[in-house]
DNA sequence: AACCTAAGTCAATGCGTGTTGACATAATCA
DNA sequence: TGATTATGTCAACACGCATTGACTTAGGTT
């Protein structure tokens, strides 16, 4: 056990200053934090600890709780990957990956935890509007592109965050015939979002 | 400043001593506000004071907050509504009302509501499994009935919920030409679904 | 009428948590 | 080296909230 306290002991080692260093290990603890538990449950503490840091620097840092937790918000979504999928693979794979566990995919998983975690919150939702616009809808909307793109991304957007949340509560994977029914259904309603008509003209 | 304490004295009249109707007050009170709120925003006391009621009775008729939260969860259930949806319209139907603002199908938008800050609140999901597949799940699943009802069932309830999602951050209701082609988009994935299989056999 | 029990009220306690300012110390520079 | 500043630490404070138990009173019973 001695070993296991000298392990645990870090603070032995008095953390070496760098500014730069603890505000990006304040906010990449936040991420996960807020991800995790959503802005309500999420305790500065924590994240500060998890950050291995006094709590007093996230006020330092950032000023404040909600001001962190924009922060995050941001970091989260820097709009990435979105415009390097693959068009010809794309609603396969996302479907897969809904399938599975929500464990096997922890980076997306997070990302976009975050967004729906913000988004039911009563207290952060408020500040969603804008930034769900620029940085979730207008990217879904640029890559499908094609006419009445803004009406097919609300409708690819909102299903992605259902099959999230669906994800979520199950929590373990899908297996067997489920889960091949499930991915040829979910694949098909992406298949179908991506393309630009089935409706009438 | 008399006149306003004066309507404000509610408590002239002390409430009649009636413990079922209390009981049901509180218990109406906390759906609104559960749901409104999600289980950790939601604060007694407003719930209290919403039914009229001292805090305290909140622990005489229920035990707690926890308990009243689970009580106000099965009763927002009552696992009605679903059986009497019209199969040859439904997907047209429900589909308008996702495209329109939240504010035009209150009751039916606060159940949901509820289910949907009950499950993603780290607090109250754990609460959930049993009751999501018993109460929401498996009346979908009877109510797609055919081949591989339980996978249908899933990516029903997930696009549910994600349009659900959707309207709540939109706010407001579609309008024009997006509208339609949202309509059209949505009540497709929904007959979709109804549809025994457009998959491999 | 006296009494008893269930229903309702009130005030206080304790805990978790965000915030804050005073203090300590490493890093940098004159 | 000595002084200055940025960085990190510590110990409270203030607040909201759920919970609790002692007290009060209405409504029925004997």
């Amino acid at each position: 056990m001695s070993d296991a306290t000298a392990l645990a002991r870090a603070p032995a080692e008095p953390r070496k200053r760098d500014a730069e260093a603890t505000r990006a290990a304040i906010l990449d603890a936040a991420k996960g934090h807020f991800a995790r538990l959503g802005y309500d449950c999420a305790v500065l503490r924590d994240i500060a600890q998890d950050a291995g840091v006094d709590v007093a620097l996230v006020k330092r840092y950032f000023g404040g709780k909600e001001a962190l937790f924009v922060e995050a918000l941001k970091a989260s979504f820097v709009a990435d990957g979105m415009r390097a999928w693959d068009r010809a693979t794309f609603a396969q794979e996302i479907a897969i990956t809904l399938a599975d566990s929500p464990h096997v995919d922890e980076e997306r998983t997070h990302r976009f935890q975050f967004l729906l975690r913000a988004a039911t919150s009563p207290t952060t939702a408020p500040l969603l509007n804008v930034l769900i616009q620029d940085r979730f809808l207008e990217p879904i909307r640029v890559w499908l592109g094609g006419a009445d793109a803004d009406a097919r991304a609300r409708v690819f957007a909102a299903s992605y965050i259902g099959f999230l949340v669906e994800r979520l509560v199950r929590g373990e994977a899908l297996e067997g015939r489920e889960r091949r029914v499930f991915i040829d259904r979910v694949s098909a309603i992406f298949a179908g979002l991506m393309t630009v008509s089935d409706g009438p003209p």
